[in-house]
DNA sequence: CATATTTAATTCGTGAGTCAAATTTATTGA
DNA sequence: TCAATAAATTTGACTCACGAATTAAATATG
């Protein structure tokens, strides 16, 4: 949007202007025609001709519950309605897929999840189970493939969202591999792929308490850290569309060796990994759960018990974490920062002291401070965000009607 | 732009594409309506419309210089008319004020530089000496003050350009300073106050390498290290207008002091008075020069001598550059990177290795790796990127016509 | 030298968008 | 039953951008 070479015409006036009508139906959840003028600073007679056309091609109903507030010509509430398109929505993660079918609000009406071989997998076992899975997914909502006019995919890694490609992946073998090319062998409607942490990015902006802000920053703490940037009411993916990589930005000059193959990663002091590989060191000799979340669930409970050797290893994690969000601060100057992820119920621990070094390590202003929210949300989240990827899609396509 | 409530009627369209023509033409100095309308995806009806009201209004002349490049009707260039504005841009530095008058076009038709009493100063210097400089300034371009129609002043620290608010500044005393409420006292026309580094960055932008490129960084050291982001051919100044602190990005866990008061800044390695704090420990005892850029010629002469002392206070510096640039380049992703700044003197010395760095600290992808482009521009550059503030809140406001 | 060719710029007609103002519609209060 | 009120729609004026046709101004050509 707004590229250069964006024709400005009046059809792209009025694209935008009903982009931006049925975006703000779907932040109320149901308006009135002059809640949107006012909202959208648009006269009455552009919404009415806006809504019209929605209305005649079936995306929005008109809901006859008359609320009335008072005396006067009864508001009629307008609705997005749920069955007039079909997305869904896939997360990739360590050990597992999750698929989910969307509605045309954004409800999560069915899904399914898959077990993968192992922790890494490659390209054709991915393509095999998201198929499997979506087809189940789709059995359980009582729709055909043919009924799902969007496909949005989130995976961690180095994942670029214009071209498909993803470029390294902890979890994908056989990187460089555009997954967009891969999927559409398989999957008919348009197909989209994104870093997942920029897809719970796109699940706050959307469905979330990002609906209320313009500008703030996502931080998602799991199997990796990840980082989703909004600016201006827009997820920024950087220059190249490559940026956002907060999991790879170096809090140490040769510090811990991190995955991805560097030193000094975030990643390598916050991710799950890297608490795993410190509760080897902290408990040498001892046989250690096979499971991740085990061991660090049984990390968690050892520091919350007083043993400091583990407590200190939250302890680093959480100094880490502080300085890396400080220098987010320093960037991007937002609002707000959201935290979200598995990680985050052992929240108290990690974030021990993180807002206090987060203050000491960002400029004083009298400004209000940064407003950090932590935000569980279940594992619905990334495959929801996947589908706000494929909405997103649609409706961009759907605009030159 | 494209605030929440901005009205796209058809008005703000034509405001809209007369300032990408207006940009455009600057941008190349001349161009035909073909040019433009090809450059811009408009279509010769729109831009023979648009430029006709620039042309009544004076801001552009036509050029009677028949270029003809083959047969065919010739082309008629297109000039911006440097008479029809005049605008100031002023930087304060430590230890100075310098002051440019700019022509419509952008030339520096005139400056002047004042030495002020110390590397600090207080609001009411601030004034004086700024409306003292801007008076010489005026008389050498043989203008008064009501010729001039914007002002722009870059201050280093903590600045909103929104407000104009100050909220630290090495330079400033007397912060948290509305600089434009004290300015406005004495300047008649539109005052705008920014960041010394964004300042820098529009210069880039407008004049500058940055014409090329929608999306770059730009990164300059001096007396501090700044940044300025251009997203999408616009300046971003983060999410509540005080982004973009790259000298104040963490690179250490309780690192160097800085002289904003935190540790471990990326300033407290490679700003000029992390270097002469260096220096000091470098040869105790011994009698070291007044002036900040003699010692910092001193060490960097002894430095390439052979001398390992000052040799490794470069290449820390280098190195905690180059981690911060590597960051960079993770969390925006851009194409180009443009270094500017006095210190790129001794460019050799520092950027030594930090390519190498850089080139460690990042992911690898098998795109082009990012240009580091060193621009050593002469001392104009702030004052032009003053006064590039200053045209761009002139076409702005002259928008609603 | 007259004419065709080529390219730039302008003009004109059309469709579409927005807005403000007037009008219709639906409800409440007196 | 009838004003008052507020939401939604309709109407009419205006502007914008576009494409096609037209005009303008040069060069190439025979």
């Amino acid at each position: 949007m707004n590229a250069p070479g964006f024709r400005r015409d009046t059809a792209a006036l009025r694209a935008d202007n009903t982009a931006r009508v049925l975006a703000e139906i779907r932040r109320r959840g149901e308006a009135a025609r002059v809640d949107l003028a006012s909202s959208l600073d648009l006269s009455a007679a552009t919404v009415t001709a806006v809504v019209a056309d929605l209305l005649a091609e079936g995306l929005v109903h008109e809901s006859d519950t008359v609320t009335t507030p008072g005396r006067g010509r009864p508001r009629r509430q307008l609705k997005l309605n749920p069955t007039a398109r079909h997305v869904a929505g896939a997360k990739l993660s360590a050990g597992s897929i999750t698929v989910a079918i969307l509605n045309f609000v954004g409800d999560v009406i069915a899904d399914a999840e898959a077990v993968l071989s192992g922790p890494t997998i490659n390209a054709d076992e991915l393509l095999r189970t998201l198929v499997s899975t979506f087809e189940r997914a789709l059995g359980d909502a009582g729709l055909s493939r043919d009924d799902i006019t969007g496909f949005g995919l989130g995976v961690p890694g180095f994942v670029e969202r214009d071209t498909g490609f993803c470029h390294w992946s902890p979890v994908l073998r056989g990187a460089p591999l555009n997954v967009c090319d891969l999927l559409r062998r398989e999957i008919p409607c348009p197909v989209s792929v994104d870093n997942d942490a920029n897809l719970a990015t796109l699940a706050e902006l959307w469905f979330g308490h990002g609906r209320y802000h313009r500008d703030f920053l996502v931080v998602t703490i799991e199997h990796g850290v990840g980082l989703g940037v909004v600016i201006d009411g827009q997820l920024y993916r950087g220059g190249r569309g490559l940026g956002a990589e907060f999991g790879h930005v170096k809090v140490q000059v040769d510090g811990a060796l991190c995955r991805c193959g560097q030193r000094g990663c975030l990643e390598a002091y916050v991710a799950d990994f890297a608490l795993v590989r410190e509760a080897g060191a902290a408990f040498p000799g001892q046989e250690l759960p096979r499971d991740t979340a085990e061991v660090i669930a049984l990390l968690a409970e050892r520091a919350r018990s007083g043993d400091e050797v583990p407590a200190s290893i939250f302890r680093r994690a959480g100094r880490m974490l502080g300085l890396g969000l400080a220098n987010l601060l320093n960037l991007f100057d937002p609002g707000v920062i959201i935290l979200t992820g598995a990680r985050m119920r052992h929240h108290g621990l990690l974030m021990e002291g993180v807002e206090q070094w987060i203050e000491d390590n960002s400029l004083e202003t009298e400004r209000p401070h940064v407003r950090l929210e932590t935000h569980r949300w279940g594992d619905g989240l990334w495959a929801r965000g996947a589908g706000a990827l494929a909405l997103e899609t649609l409706v961009v396509h759907e605009q030159p009607d």
